[in-house]
DNA sequence: GGGATTGGTTGACGTGGGTCAACGCCGAAC
DNA sequence: GTTCGGCGTTGACCCACGTCAACCAATCCC
């Protein structure tokens, strides 16, 4: 089986990812409650799913370790990846409206997820003043970041794409700690071409170009941004003629 | 000013959009509970906006009447379109993770919406069995189809997004009780190539060349489907050949 | 009612990124 | 250490869609 059940019990309050996750922003008190709501951690595997589209929902996921990538497939074999995960960020959201997971999420690293079963916490929600709100938050962050990436994919060229994927990346690496200017991408040229609506080749040729204009380093999956304001300005101004 | 603040106290109880709307599902006794969700209703004239980006969040709106479209501009004016709205479908939801609206939501036409005050309904969802668990369910299939426009603009050709549109759009006048072959949509062609990732004049040729090829007929806004299992395989077929 | 404005269609042409193919690098397997 | 398979890079070519422009239809508004 691609899956490891954990029975480690685990606590919210014990967590060092708390600024990140969902309790994010609760009161002392009010995490200890919280402590109720994780039932167990799992363990998945590089390359392996955590679910997968058509699987009976009954819990979210908090990535405790490591990262992943959602996708959604078209019947003839199409794949759109809809977003990579880091830790501290939450999975299988998409499951609630239908009690069905409507996409898949694959593990890109050896990972750990907390397991939230979803009837805990909408009964915890009632109870714990705040955790209702902060899942409210939660859930409409991951709406305005899917208009986030549908600006991407219906209004911008090629590079301006990987431009603001790279910012983005920089950005969640420097809310966990990370370099915002050094980091390792764990998914392939592939998935980033699937997510930004390109195909590999492009990907690899755009990253070639930053490093040729000198934006960037690039070996392999490891990534130097040298120039985070050219990337931006990159984004913004359509490319090249400066208006007036 | 553009919009008009309508004083009438309205009830879900007495609503014919039930079944499309936030109450989906619930009892009748739960839906007299409902009734002191809704605080006014308010009507927005054509082409001026229920909401623009930045403005503080307060409530969320459940479409009475008429339509919306929701966008993006990127600081350069480049606008993408997020969706659009009809009657029964929540707007707003983006601005609960910010207590910021972070897009715009225009009129496609003289509509009027259901005000539902933001506070009011977290704290109803506490009380009242159910209707926290239904409003997890709206945010959620948000998400999902926030992932299914990203397959459009990810993965699919013009013919096929358009096709997936008409689709998508022939559904939902079905499930409101009009034709699911015959409507008329509020959207100009520069709306619906914003949305699709697309020009306008890609859009108006789509609609020719399906129009040539015997699938819908177009005159103007109004769309008839000739043959929506031809639209149907348009969009899962890849296009041309056959495998095998 | 007529002129202006907005929205839609169509054609000719250009180009950004897709396609196809060759090749190189690196890590895993043994 | 050698082989192998997956991943990444690069080049040559092509085509789907964008761009630019002309024109028409519908609607708005004095």
């Amino acid at each position: 089986m691609s899956i490891t059940v954990n029975e480690l019990k685990t606590a919210c309050s014990q967590c060092n990812l708390i600024e990140l996750c969902l309790p994010f922003g609760m009161s002392e008190c009010q995490l200890r409650q919280l402590d109720a709501l994780i039932g167990t951690r799992r363990k998945v595997k590089r390359q392996h799913s955590l679910y997968r589209n058509g699987d009976p929902f009954e819990a979210i996921f908090a990535i405790r370790t490591g990262s992943f990538k959602t996708d959604v497939l078209l019947e003839d074999g199409r794949e759109q990846v809809t977003g990579f995960q880091m830790t501290g960020e939450i999975l299988g959201l998409d499951g609630i409206s239908s009690e069905k997971h409507s996409c898949n999420a694959i593990a890109l690293e050896d990972s750990e997820v907390c397991v939230i079963p979803y009837a805990r916490l909408e009964q915890l929600a009632r109870e714990i003043d705040g955790l209702q709100h902060q899942f409210h938050k939660v859930m409409s962050r991951e709406i305005v970041r899917d208009h986030g990436v549908m600006m991407l994919l219906g209004s911008m060229r090629a590079e301006e794409r990987l431009a603001a994927f790279l910012l983005n990346m920089s950005h969640r690496f420097t809310a966990r700690g990370f370099s915002s200017a050094e980091f390792h991408l764990r998914m392939t040229r592939e998935e980033i071409g699937s997510y930004l609506g390109l195909k590999l080749e492009t990907v690899s040729r755009a990253f070639s170009r930053f490093q040729e204009e000198g934006l960037i380093t690039v070996q392999q999956k490891h990534i130097r941004l040298l120039d985070s304001a050219g990337l931006r300005k990159l984004v913004h101004h359509h490319g090249v003629a400066e208006p007036h």
